[in-house]
DNA sequence: AATACTTTTTAAAATATTTAAAAAAGTTTC
DNA sequence: GAAACTTTTTTAAATATTTTAAAAAGTATT
């Protein structure tokens, strides 16, 4: 059966592409918790649900129990009807997923190395990768809802462009990819689209005002305000790693000196346990190969979970460090929650207690007594679950945009 | 004749007081105009606009110019239909005014002594004052919207607390003070206030995402991004006095140490200009008296405007030191301007640059280059102003809120 | 197991909003 | 200064949405 999803194209029907999206974020739904979401009445939704069960996209999944009263039906988005292309770059390697609206991988995480920087071919190379992997899955591109990446740099998300990576003369690198994959591309920051995986998914669920820290190279930030992922004027809020917060005289990537990143990222992490081996700390680290950036953090984490003092130390030292910088954040934001999520989450509560300690120093107790901080249990695949969201975040744009390739065939009947 | 405003109970007639708004912040609006801000089809702005008329709410103001086509009539609310009560404290002196729809005072302002620091009966002489105020005024209280107070502390907004001063036993401030009054009162942060004003009346107008500084006593912040005055999980945000950006060992008169408002607020450059005479500093501002704190930073303020040195050297420093705290404000939320607001706005262009110096040394230039900062023009008036527009941002629930003392007789026919 | 109370679902009536078309008022061009 | 084009205003018809009420399906209590 073919899928005739959009021809949705009257505003009247955008509400069937909002409920697929709140089926999206929330698996099952009864009809009355799409009103509230949907903030319809329950007629309105209760008639296109129904449209959309005849069309073959939503189905029925049995009853929720009882509240008190009649049980309500609950509804799911029919399985496998729609799938989605995520990426997730850093600066050497990027990954490739394909998603059914699930979150669950349909096919195995493509990992290979890309160097983004002074690498003209980069978006070229990317989109092949993704061409493959997307044939090599067998899945009609009709069943696939976009593509989405996320990537560091200076993203502005709308406008399609990274001011840092991945340029393609003359052309957005959106409409570039789009046109040259034949689906609609979509692009983000990698810690925005973290914090997209943890509003929708994740610790930051329901939640309205939210800082998600993403440890890992460097210390990026994704802000959850007013239950809404932030992007500030030019798309480039959420510069965490270069806040002028320390008086060092550590040259940072980004040219100045004292960013918070100088003492606080992985990488520190990793050059400090160097050059404590070097100068004759005792630790079970002593024989692990420190060349291989992402194997030598991986043990050094669990070098710090299994109690090596030296590691745990560096963690306690770091932690503490991240924590000035987030005391700033509360003072700011004055958030409902922190979350840490990226690479770095992984090294899990050993973050925990120096943070705080942070807080109770730097912070006016007011504030740290009303935000918690908080460890990401969405781990290692937050960055692909985010750009899987991204697309769905823009699933409902999809008709209005005319950027997007083919518009009247694709997804129609 | 009496008002009869607010019989619109109905979720339809919601609209009435949405237009009634725009107006408030637009002055005169076209009807085409009034569609887009509501988001409404032109009939139904046409009838409503049409039923206010009647009811001798709003009047055409002739018509606006043409833009190659049949000129558009301009509507305005009737002059003198409404007044607002606003109020503006600081910790030491309190200022009462009534304000008509557009802005102008109809009674002078009334300035007070009020110390609220270890002050029970603070919240009952303010409320007396404000009585006092308004029977002087000879305004018939069905003719006043409400009262808008702007009040340094800890403020959630939402639910009428004051956790920092006019604390009153067993009830939240303004339930007490409506009750007492007679009217709805709204309170909310100072430096909120300020940025409130200058997103419906100042250098924020139609802007998206500002940094408003509020330099005073203290350095305070109000943020609107998206277009919204932020406030936080508990109403707190904006904490921007007390972030830990110094090493320095100045006790904060929040118990820490090392907060910016320790190098940056007036009260540091009376200080300093103190312990320079001490030293022997030649300046206009020796035979100054410096202990009245405002008068001397008055006298300071001209004396760098007109050339002093030493002055302008105070405000070179100063507005470096803010500075870097602005340089995180960017990092952070990438705003498309940052307004200098407040008392200490009177300094003017002065801040400027020292400010941007920081900013080209401390921020990715980036981001530096995409916001522009600029000096307030609504001066000394901007908190009563936004405590005036704090009223009216509460207008349209006026009706739901059953807090709202006697809602069914104040300003119904 | 019958009754009272909830909540969900369905259906009908009442409202509200948008779309489309026509009329009115101006501007610009030739 | 008429014709062509714009923009605003008015009106009528078509849609869309909400409210209200009633029926159906469960749960809890006695």
């Amino acid at each position: 059966m073919e899928l005739y999803l959009l021809i949705m194209g009257k505003k009247n029907q955008q509400l069937k592409k909002k409920i697929i999206k709140y089926l999206y974020y929330s698996d099952t739904l009864s009809v009355a918790e799409l009103c509230l979401k949907a903030d319809k009445s329950l007629p309105v939704i209760s008639k296109f649900l129904n449209e959309l069960i005849e069309e073959g996209l939503i189905t029925e999944t049995g009853y929720a129990a009882s509240s008190g009263g009649r049980r309500p039906l609950t509804y799911a988005i029919v399985p496998n009807l729609l799938y989605v292309v995520s990426v997730s770059m850093d600066q050497y390697v990027s990954r490739i997923a394909i998603m059914n609206l699930k979150n669950s991988f349909v096919t195995p995480v493509e990992e290979f190395e890309l160097p983004l920087t002074k690498n003209p071919d980069a978006s070229f190379v990317l989109a092949e990768k993704i061409e493959e992997v997307i044939t090599n899955s067998g899945i009609p591109k009709n069943k696939i809802a976009g593509v989405g990446i996320g990537m560091p740099g200076f993203v502005d998300a709308k406008k399609g462009i990274n001011y840092t990576f991945l340029s393609v003369p003359g052309k957005n690198v959106t409409e570039y990819m789009s046109e040259k994959i034949g689906l609609p591309v979509f692009i983000d920051n990698d810690s925005r689209l973290i914090a997209l995986a943890e509003l929708r998914f994740g610790a930051a669920r329901n939640k309205t005002n939210v800082m998600v820290l993403n440890v890992g190279w460097g210390v990026g930030l994704g802000m959850i305000l007013n239950g809404e992922l932030f992007k500030g004027h030019n798309g480039f809020a959420g510069e965490f790693s270069h806040i002028p917060l320390f008086t060092n005289s550590i040259l940072c990537s980004c040219g100045k000196t004292g960013c918070l990143e100088t003492e606080t990222s992985l990488m520190v992490v990793i050059k400090k346990v160097q050059e404590g081996l070097r100068g004759g700390r005792m630790s079970v680290l002593k024989d692990v190969a420190m060349e291989h950036f992402e194997q030598a953090i991986e043990a050094i984490m669990n070098a710090a979970k299994e109690g090596d003092q030296f590691a745990a130390e560096l963690f306690s030292e770091t932690g503490y460090k991240i924590g000035r910088g987030v005391a700033i954040l509360i003072h700011l934001f004055n958030p409902e929650t922190v979350i840490l999520s990226g690479r770095g989450s992984l090294a899990g509560k050993i973050w925990q207690a120096p943070i705080q300690q942070a807080l109770n120093e730097h912070c006016i107790p007011r504030l740290a007594m009303n935000t918690n901080i908080e460890i990401s249990t969405l781990g290692y695949h937050a960055e692909l679950i985010g750009a899987a969201a991204l697309v769905m975040e823009n699933f409902e744009r999809r008709t209005e945009t005319s950027g997007t390739p083919e518009p009247d065939d694709h997804l129609l009947k």
